[in-house]
DNA sequence: ATATACACGACTAAATTAGTCGTAAATAGT
DNA sequence: ACTATTTACGACTAATTTAGTCGTGTATAT
């Protein structure tokens, strides 16, 4: 329970290489996948909407590739996970309101303040932290 | 991503329905389930786990149900859930050690810090906080 | 006895996640 | 122009997890 994906797992591998590397250099999936053992096609999308995002930039064709186009600082959690896998939160009703159980609900409002908490988490941390 | 699952869910429900009965007084499963919508077997499951972790008291035979038998304050969130769903962590490799990426995640260290954040969060957080 | 309620394992169904494949489009080097 | 490389992306399949059901058993109050 609480996990992550895969795939946001991976985006997250991959982002942190990017930041390790020169500024100006880039890094394709092929080099990102293999040096860390990763699927990559699936790395692949992952990064694809990341680029979509800004969050990367990619370049086509030979000697192409990804390379971060954003401060480090600036990348936070809450986004980061948002942009891989939508809406971030421990339970649907936070951002759904078609909810079956509905007026019966008792657990609503901690459930929402157990969400404020953790999204507070994610929103402080940013790609800086993960990279130490 | 982050969810929890809905047996958690529904447990919850159920906990928080049972601290705000009197005293002595006992809920069943049926009466639980029909109140809030909820499937019965499945929310029999998740309290014969609570029942067998000590959580809730459960009482057979006629007249009988589910009673909550610790003070709200000393159940927290991290074991809850663990109770429901096993070891809680966005990632796996916080508790296993068979990983197969291993050596080349360059990610392990600040994942366990989120993972650490977390396990705050919920640790600190007990069924007297989520009845209000 | 009987009806009521918990206990629990086995099973099926649904949903989500993981991973693959085929094809297209851009581009650097020749 | 041709070719090899690399991103883009939708469709598809496979694997895993979660949700929910069923059957059977045990305790117990009346």
């Amino acid at each position: 329970m609480l996990k992550i994906t895969r795939k946001a797992e991976y985006a997250l591998i991959a982002l942190r290489h990017l930041n390790g590397i020169k500024d100006g250099k880039l890094a394709t999936v092929k080099e990102i996948s293999t040096q860390y053992g990763i699927p990559q096609e699936l790395l692949a999308k992952a990064l694809q909407q990341l680029a979509r995002a800004k969050v990367i930039e990619a370049t086509k064709g030979p000697s192409g590739g990804y390379k971060l186009v954003r401060d480090p600082h600036e990348i936070n959690m809450t986004n980061f996970f948002e942009i891989l896998e939508g809406p971030m939160g421990i339970m649907d009703c936070y951002f759904d309101s078609g909810c079956n159980q509905l007026s019966a609900c008792n657990i609503r409002t901690p459930i929402n303040r157990i969400n404020d908490s953790i999204r507070t988490i994610f929103n402080k941390l940013t790609l800086a932290d993960i990279t130490y």
